[in-house]
DNA sequence: TCCCAGGCTCTCT
DNA sequence: AGAGAGCATGGG
């Protein structure tokens, strides 16, 4: 991998398993878009940020400083960790496909409220009927950042009311973004004392927050916290493993449950492509 | 019109 | 402790 400082821009180039069309766009994230000439642009952190892949070894990050790129993207797009060394390790014939057919997705490191808000919105619900709520509660709620808005803070959702919501259209989730909203900004669930937690200890905090069950804590801890041994168990993943692993997961994942999860879950997802 | 969508809560056995 | 209805909203 390499990165070089080009004008106002990062290019990072020679960067192994990283295809961002792939892993914006799996259903782990619900902010990013793409314009017309592939440009993906979104807002993590309070950054706006513009991306481009081209040629599949060189991605464009667009007016962003070296320092940005290195305590912000690096960790968000998860470049730490070697993704080939993980792929490699799995030998069970249906993974592999998926693992070669999307080589390149990554689990993006994102904010923990966002995270665990983003997920309670997304039960029993469909990917872009979540992102349409998801854009109004930004666009309602957050600050304006860039060309976007950042992603509101559970400080400013927990002094609204469910009247206050109703712009959103999240139906009967609106409750329970309010309920974590206090919760969170309150500190009876604290995110900073939940990132020192053992996974078991994790999820029972999460567990305190109306609205959120086991997937939706799986889903909070695999992409919120980074911990990739969570494993999500949505209908397509059950779908999955009842019919591939009636007998239990391939030992080969793990401790990396949540990145094959991800793999099998967009490979399943588009089996008809 | 009916069915379903990256589920969860509540109630009833 | 396990099963099932109900839940808001909108797209196919």
């Amino acid at each position: 991998m390499q990165i070089i400082k080009s004008n106002k821009n990062i290019i990072l180039k020679n960067q192994e398993c990283l295809n961002i069309s792939f892993s914006l766009d799996c259903g782990q994230a619900f902010r990013w878009r793409k314009n017309d000439e592939n440009i993906w642009s979104g807002v993590v952190k309070n950054k706006f940020l513009k991306l481009k892949q081209i040629n599949n070894n060189e991605i464009i990050f667009y007016d962003t400083t070296e320092e940005d790129f290195n305590l912000i993207w690096k960790k968000y797009f998860d470049l730490d960790r070697d993704y080939n060394l993980i792929l490699k390790s799995y030998n069970e014939p249906n993974l592999m496909l998926a693992c070669e057919k999307y080589n390149g997705i990554r689990i993006l490191k994102q904010d923990e409220w966002e995270a665990i808000c983003s997920f309670i919105i997304s039960q029993n619900n469909n990917i872009p009927r979540i992102k349409g709520i998801i854009e109004r509660l930004c666009e309602n709620f957050g600050e304006k950042i860039g060309e976007s808005y950042s992603f509101p803070t559970a400080d400013i959702l927990a002094v609204k009311t469910l009247d206050d919501l109703s712009v959103l259209r999240a139906g009967f989730r609106a409750k329970y973004i309010l309920d974590a909203a206090k919760k969170v900004s309150s500190g009876e669930v604290d995110i900073e004392k939940i990132k020192a937690m053992n996974f078991e200890d994790a999820k029972a905090e999460l567990l305190k927050i109306k609205g959120v069950g086991e997937k939706v804590a799986q889903c909070s801890l695999l992409y919120g916290f980074g911990r990739i041994e969570a494993f999500p168990q949505d209908v397509w993943v059950k779908r999955i493993v009842s019919e591939l692993y009636p007998d239990g997961l391939p030992e080969c994942i793990k401790g990396t449950e949540g990145i094959a999860q991800q793999y099998l879950f967009h490979w399943r997802r588009n089996l008809d492509d």
